[in-house]
DNA sequence: GACCCCGGTTCACAGCTTCTTTACACGCAA
DNA sequence: TTGCGTGTAAAGAAGCTGTGAACCGGGGTC
């Protein structure tokens, strides 16, 4: 193990630029028009995108792992089962934008393809140019979702959280976390109600939680470890039972277990709803 | 209302039916044609949304004011200068979907609008449920960047409802209520009508009751039991026999015989009898 | 290429909280 | 008074979380 912070910052610059490689826009395509995706796909490296051509459906797993921006479809090339295929990938990747971009097609059909969450429709023939700005104007929120991290470290506690170095210390020890363990650590901070279990799965992972699966307890559990050992007098994630967790760094003792006067963050987050409020 | 407790009621009322205001979708739609506006607005009634018609463009001030989720405009009502209007919207409310509903255009024109912040370009004629559909994406998409979803907490009698902690509160002490006993207070506090049994049951489990199933009862209990060791001055789940429960907070000792307050609850009664026997 | 190390995932079980069910007493309306 | 609906209490069932350990796969090392 090692004790001071320059050995964590070599592992940590590893992580981070992994997670930095987001800047260039991964897009997916399912079609099979050669002209279409030569078009595509020339318009596309002009503007730097990453495009990865699929001339079938891939299983919603390997989508996962391509940790895509977005994804144009078009269902014709699915065939049968395409509807069902939409409703699994949406479901299961609530954050990546898809685009359904196919031939003719009833009223009733594209009613059907956004209700299952596909996020815009287009009729093929189409013109590139336009295709590109309808993908842009989806990703364009999604993107913005992915904002407001917060690079400035932050003490909790007897906690020092630091994005730059994903990594967070006590009295100028690391807790050597492991990448998603700072992660959810990260997340939980910045929050100051509780987050359900799905919630942080997908905000984590970057899509969504199957049924049943309990990482993200494991990972409390690891958590909730090396805190304690790091600064054993707090109490710094709290379990709602049967919603989720909740962050706030509380000394042990003191029995402020639960009540709003002994919670600074209540009142921080009092300001920022009436913030909000008043914009 | 009458006085004394009125003061405490009218300001719980009020408060009560902004959160529930809150809930509905807000939409204006800028357009002239009124056989387009005559069906758009039967569809949106039917889906509770809360629709704003409007001739002729409103400054950008006034929509701020207006909290809405989404906007559609018909770029040819605005006249010359509409592309402007469009980027002003678009750059001072990043959060609102808009979405361009208007008469046949050029490619170049749909590229312009999508990269001046529309979210969507709907050419007309155009079927209502698809422009509801597409509308419904643009808001689906928006909702998951803004995160925080505004949760304002509450207070009603002595209690303060926090939905944000999944939890309620009297004198900065917490009530400790379990998950499903907070849900059911806060469905409760949100409606100041008669609930009936089915109703909450069906809104807090996800499903019908089952006939004579009595959970709903027992919770009441635990909600009562709990609000009373926290607030005993207070009275805040009413029984209606025959149909329900209500909630508003009373004053125990103030006799609420003289008259002004309980006769809008027989009311509501004999209202919520009537629906019940022609259901 | 074989091996090891590490982080992440899955599994099983214990302990505990919460929910549901059931039974009975009480009160309201006819 | 009678019948039905509601309040109350408690026990059993169901579900949730904490925890330790095994498993798996990728990446680096020898």
């Amino acid at each position: 193990m090692s004790s001071g912070v320059s050995d964590a910052l070599s592992g940590i610059a590893a992580g981070a630029s992994a997670q930095r490689a987001h800047n260039r826009l991964r897009l997916a395509v399912v079609d099979r028009d050669p002209g279409f995706m030569q078009v595509l796909s020339n318009r596309l490296e002009a503007l730097g995108w990453e495009l990865r051509a699929l001339s079938s459906a891939v299983t919603v797993d390997a989508l996962v792992g391509m940790r895509l921006n977005a994804l144009v479809l078009d269902l014709a090339v699915l065939g049968p089962g395409s509807w069902e295929y939409l409703e699994r990938v949406c479901a299961r990747l609530p954050g990546l934008a898809v685009i359904v971009c196919t031939g003719p097609s009833s009223v009733a059909q594209r009613v059907r393809g956004l209700r299952l969450g596909a996020d815009a429709w287009m009729t093929k023939p189409c013109h590139a140019e336009e295709l590109i700005c309808v993908i842009e104007a989806a990703i364009r929120r999604h993107r913005r979702n992915e904002m407001p991290q917060i690079e400035d470290s932050t003490t909790v506690g007897e906690i020092t959280i630091r994005p730059d170095l994903y990594q967070a210390y006590a009295r100028e020890a690391s807790l050597e976390l492991t990448a998603r363990e700072f992660e959810i650590l990260n997340l939980l901070s910045q929050s100051d109600r509780v987050l359900r279990r799905e919630e942080i799965y997908e905000r984590v992972w970057g899509y969504a939680m199957a049924h049943g699966d309990r990482s993200v307890d494991v990972f409390v559990r690891k958590l909730r470890q090396k805190l304690r050992t790091a600064s054993p007098a707090w109490n710094y994630i709290h379990t709602h039972f049967g919603v989720g967790y909740r962050f706030a760094p509380e000394l042990d003792g003191g029995e402020s277990a639960h009540g709003l006067e002994d919670e600074p963050a209540a009142l921080e987050l009092d300001a920022g709803l009436t913030q909000a409020l008043i914009a």
